[in-house]
DNA sequence: GCATACAGTACTATTATAGTACTCTTTACG
DNA sequence: CGTAAAGAGTACTATAATAGTACTGTATGC
């Protein structure tokens, strides 16, 4: 199984509830009301969105954040990157001792998750937040703990 | 950022071992040895694959491993269901108090994960161990810690 | 210049994952 | 038929990544 941390999952809720309006600012406060998750946290995510430059911020009194692009122009590679960390695999080539490998078939391996990550990244990258603001059907209880992850 | 579990690593790096001699029975201690992975993880890992119906098993002395199906027949989405636990979303229709929900915009978005959930699959599906046998090209030191996981 | 709102960093706690140990069952072979 | 080898199953422990919080600094509008 593959996993998205909680964290990835607000922001997606974050950059869903503020493509609602695209080119409104935002406060962290508003957001986290409106997304239900707590300021702290929410202000953490917004200033690794704008970090992502998935955000612009606006400082000071009637500051806050807004969109960087239009919202079919925000991908789920942009959006988990911003949050996840760098998409890619571990740089085998940047080892400095070649000898210290001591599980040489591991490498062999290494080369063919480039194909996994390669059609996962593209997964990704086809699905737009433009997409992700669809219909709202029902609304439902929402499972704590770990069933609350995203398995993908 | 979209993370595979060391677990899952060692899974793939040992169905890859097996399938260099897809007929033969392997016994935990030699799959152990040639991949590198210390005895009882190796063992936790084959009795997995076996529940997920990737590896077939003979008891008793003389007993071991072998692949249950063609490498060919075997895709990465098999093992990483096998290894990491079902491929799917939490199923917001099972909740059994709807009313409770505090996050109704979240469950919009379920809805549409299952877009991306889709995407990850079918590009998982598309790998097969077959391809992943392919040649080995330098044996490079092998990264610890947390930049080991695979990246995707 | 004061209040508001974002920026950045560092710390703590939680929780999932990884790893280990132990007991039980099956089977080959002397 | 009994013993040794090998897998099956379960429960526990430790580690490490993630999630969450708090605090200090900086910009901006009125």
């Amino acid at each position: 199984m593959i996993r998205i941390g909680k964290l990835t999952d607000y922001g997606i809720l974050i950059l869903t509830h503020m493509a609602q309006d695209e080119v409104r600012l935002f406060t962290a406060q508003e957001v986290s009301l409106a997304v239900g998750v707590p300021l702290p946290t929410t202000t953490k995510l917004l200033k690794t969105l704008v970090n992502g430059n998935l955000l612009d911020s606006q400082r000071g009194t009637k500051g806050g954040y807004l969109l960087a692009r239009r919202p079919d122009q925000i991908s789920m590679v942009d959006v988990v990157t911003a949050l996840e960390g760098p998409v890619g695999l571990t740089d085998c080539g940047t080892a400095q001792q070649p000898g210290d490998c001591q599980r040489s078939i591991s490498c062999a391996i290494k080369t063919n998750w480039q194909r996994i990550n390669q059609a996962v990244h593209d997964a990704l990258a086809q699905v737009t937040l433009a997409e992700m603001r669809l219909p709202a059907v029902h609304p439902i209880h929402l499972p704590a703990s770990r069933a609350d992850l995203r398995r993908v």
